[in-house]
RNA sequence: GGUCCCGUGGAGCAGCUCGGAGUGCUCGCCGCCCUGUCAAGGCGGAGGUCGCGGGUUCAAAUCCCGUCGGGACCGCCA
């Protein structure tokens, strides 16, 4: 060992003792005859003093020189304690100084207190990691793995590795493909989660699985999303949907107990997916705070008013959310808001505001409605004076969803999801199916209906015999777990019967070659007597980040993309070279043509 | 596929509306000074294709068009 203490360890107790450090040159303070130097290594930071001989040595030490020495640790002298640092009370007297490595100067400063653009700390990772907070959201991330696992391990859990090799699951994101050398013309894709694997583990009987597993999808960006990420993947036999809810809570507890200091009130409360939508407007409400939406259909049924009136008369939905506070908003905020929901394929965001005095209804939309209808307004929808009120017309979900944007938008402006509060709801009973119209899902079957979740979510037990009536009510047990507005995770007891196997593909227009072409090998797994069983993936990187208070799951990726899907650190991706794509076999055409 | 924002010595920003010499701020870097600092301080210095290309103009960091890169959002992501 290069040094007999840690940096940051050294405290009062070990005045007097010779020691040896090594680490990193973070700041050195050059008085000419003495010199400062804070020495970080993985520990902390501690001040290490020069003089004499040594001070000549050290007039030459540069920010990020790697460092060895060796020294006393002494108190400080009397009013030179540092109490912003655990170290502050003593610092080090060196005796001896080797350099290990220069460093070249910095392509920006290792600085806590300097803002530098994410652009060049990804570029140089590897020094951005030598500050404090980045650190410190990587070791958080280390220390959520090792909870979790624990946990497992404790409950009889066994940690399984799954191929990242493997064939394309139908879960409806583009598949990452890799070619097959050996077999030119043919592909293994990355799995978009280890699904189908680890259900093929409930029928190999190990009962209760996780993995620490590394997801990719070929989608775009967003400020929350990697092509590849991490989910805590978990799947039980002999359960039903609240021993999964119940192991969840005990995960997500335990993290945040231990690594937010914040006790969840537990059980954590349980949100029906039509619920969620009718009052939020979404499947994973924040509930920090209110802002419920108001159904307003049957208020205005026979109104004048034709974008409310013809949503009506097509069987639609008529919703309004308050703002509090809104009528104050400015014309061009108004305006700003037409724009805000035709950027999200609205028409508009009809309005009207309560004026602060009279609570006068007042705005274009008001003009159109009659009194009747002005009159009862505020109090259907719990107005107060001063309050604006927006309203969506047409087909449901479509309009609850742009209410409930609305309400994240409105909450975000008027600084109601407080940080630092947590909000926890587990979100169930969402639909089995949703109209093909909804999605868009190509991928999966020629029907009219698509899976919400996946084509192997369980229908509730009250839908299990007769889903095939009415595919757009019946309910699936599926469960999500949302926090502050975000899925966390999300999971679903699973079919493990054949035939509800088959007539949920028959539903989603999938035929039997189809299904045998793409995942013939779990429905012939399942052929060998399958333990009912069900799941729950967690979303690591979005759950560390929101334990680190980080703004990005960058932040908890020690080596993330930039938009594009480019490595600003390595430069990946690169083109391959002439003889590479030779032997890939990229461009053969297989002996087999498969149109799956 | 679409919308918006950003790009100015090594880092972070200002300058751009309303065109007039690469102007400014904070930090870093180099040299010298300095024996109690801790985001040390003082003096001096170096460092620029204002992302790139084109256009308008007597004159472009500034106005216009295109393009590249980054970020956010919409679509997409069960």
């Amino acid at each position: 060992m290069n040094r007999t203490h840690e940096a940051g360890t050294l405290r009062l107790a070990h005045v007097g003792q010779q020691v040896t450090l090594a680490g990193w040159v973070a700041r050195r303070r050059d008085h000419g005859g003495v010199i400062f130097v804070d020495l970080r290594d993985a520990s902390g930071v501690v001040q290490v003093v020069f003089r004499d001989q040594v001070a000549e040595a050290a007039h030459d030490l540069r920010s990020e020189y790697c460092v060895e020495l060796t020294g006393t640790v002494q108190r400080r002298p009397a009013g030179n304690e540092n109490p912003d640092l655990a170290t502050g009370e003593i610092e080090v007297e060196v005796t001896a100084l080797t350099i290990l490595s220069e460093s070249a100067p910095l392509p920006f400063p290792i600085d806590d207190h300097v803002e530098v653009g994410e652009e060049v700390r990804l570029r140089y990772r590897y020094l951005d990691l030598r500050r404090s907070r980045p650190a410190a959201a990587l070791r958080l991330r280390s220390e959520a793995n090792r909870i979790a696992r624990n946990l497992l391990h404790e409950r009889g859990f066994v940690e399984i590795e799954t191929p990242t090799m493997t064939r394309s699951t139908p879960e409806g994101a583009r598949d990452f493909l890799v070619p097959a050398r050996l077999h030119p013309g043919s592909w293994y894709a990355l799995p978009q989660s280890p699904q189908l694997f680890k259900q093929l583990l409930m029928v190999a009987g190990m009962e209760r699985y996780y993995q620490i597993a590394r997801c990719y999808r070929d989608e775009d960006f967003r400020a929350d999303r990697q092509p590849e990420f991490t989910q805590l993947d978990i799947e039980m036999s002999f359960v039903d949907q609240n021993d999964v809810i119940e192991l969840g809570e005990a995960i997500v507890a335990a993290l945040w107990s231990q690594l937010a200091g914040y006790e969840i009130p537990r059980p954590i409360p349980r949100l029906r997916w039509h619920e969620a939508m009718d009052r939020y407007g979404t499947d994973k409400p924040d509930l920090r705070y209110g802002l419920e939406l108001t159904d307003l259909t049957e208020y205005f049924r026979g109104t004048e008013f034709r974008v409310f009136a013809s949503a009506i008369e097509s069987g639609g939905y008529v919703g309004a959310v308050v703002m509090p506070g809104g009528a104050s908003q400015t014309r061009k905020e108004l305006d700003g808001w037409q724009e805000w929901a035709r950027a999200r394929g609205a028409r508009g965001l009809a309005y009207v505001l309560f004026d602060a005095e009279s609570g006068e209804p007042k705005g274009p939309v008001a003009k159109n409605l009659s009194p009747a209808h002005l009159s009862g307004l505020a109090a259907a929808v719990g107005a107060k004076p001063g309050d604006a009120v927006f309203f969506a017309a047409g087909e449901r979900w479509t309009s609850q969803e742009l209410l409930g944007k609305a309400r994240v938008e409105i909450a975000s402006r008027l600084g109601l999801a407080t940080p630092g509060e947590w909000s926890f709801v587990w979100v169930t009973d969402a639909p089995l199916f949703a109209p093909v119209e909804h999605s868009d899902d190509v991928t999966l079957g020629t029907g009219r209906w698509t899976s919400l979740h996946h084509p192997f979510t369980s229908p509730t037990p009250e839908w299990r015999d007769r889903f095939e009536e009415s595919p757009g009510e019946a309910l699936a047990c599926a469960y999500d777990i949302v926090c502050n507005g975000t899925e966390i995770g999300g999971g679903s007891i699973r079919i493990h019967d054949a035939d509800v196997q088959r007539r949920v593909f028959r539903l989603l227009g999938i035929t039997e070659e189809q299904a045998s072409e793409q995942f013939g090998f779990l429905l012939e797994a399942f052929k060998y007597g399958p333990p009912p069983h069900g799941g729950i993936a967690f979303g690591w990187d979005r759950i560390c980040a929101l334990l680190s208070g980080a703004e990005s799951i960058r932040e908890v990726i020690a080596f993330p993309k930039s938009g594009g899907g480019y490595d600003p650190l390595t430069g990946a991706p690169t083109p391959i070279t002439a003889q590479q794509r030779a032997e890939a076999g990229i461009d053969a055409k297989p002996k087999k043509t498969t149109t799956a």
